[in-house]
DNA sequence: GTCATATATGCGCACATAGTAATATAGGCG
DNA sequence: CGCCTATATTACTATGTGCGCATATATGAC
């Protein structure tokens, strides 16, 4: 049962394009391997990450209107989550490759 | 068994973060469609989605270096596949969050 | 109210990149 | 060899965006 539907509409193509640029930047990919241990705080992140403040906002403003993490306020404090687990899918699928392409570039120096 | 290590390494957050941007342009993600109906050649890719001859061989490249497809070379000819139907799953999980957030919106306006 | 803290935003700069047109490269054919 | 075709590359422009700095906004403590 495959998602992807048979035509791809332009609208289908930005939507589709913008998601994976969510992804297409360290500083965002840092962040959200920093919610793997659960929410955090905007300065938490900030420690975590040594990003600046400003940078940490933006991304997790971007992060959130691509609905790949959660924010929820409490007093002067915005704690984030993930949405779902299931941008770790997409990282595993390109972790995988990565890791292949990897494999073979060693397996090329070698032979 | 997932394939996302415990600890991510700048290296490994680049290398990730340049594979998700090979898939973060809409050109792109068109020329990757095109190829689902198998092997096309670069003027082929031309016909099929109007992109600019030039633009489109920049991409293939692109695509090339990333790992997505492969390049076959035939006389003056350049025969473009894709490496493995791996990508589609990347796609088809994107198209899925896709259309959770457009049922979502769709709810939010009957509500 | 003042002050401090936490977060968000506006501005400017530097850099990356998508696009096009023109040109270069390469192979096939006469 | 010259000529044509297919593809790749270069030069250039325009646009997007990541970053840091400063500032704005908001909430709580006093």
């Amino acid at each position: 049962m495959s998602r992807a539907p048979k035509v791809f509409t332009p609208e289908l193509l930005t939507a589709l394009s913008d998601r994976f640029k969510a992804l297409a930047e360290p500083a965002r990919l840092q962040l959200l391997a920093a919610l793997r241990g659960g929410e955090r705080s905007v300065g938490d992140l900030v420690d975590l990450t040594g990003l600046g403040q400003a940078n940490v906002s933006r991304h997790l403003r971007q992060l959130t209107t691509s609905g790949f993490i959660r924010r929820r306020k409490e007093g002067t404090f915005a704690y984030y989550a993930l949405a779902d687990a299931e941008v770790f899918q997409l990282c595993d699928l390109m972790c995988g490759r990565v890791d292949a392409e990897q494999r073979l570039r060693r397996a090329a120096l070698r032979g």
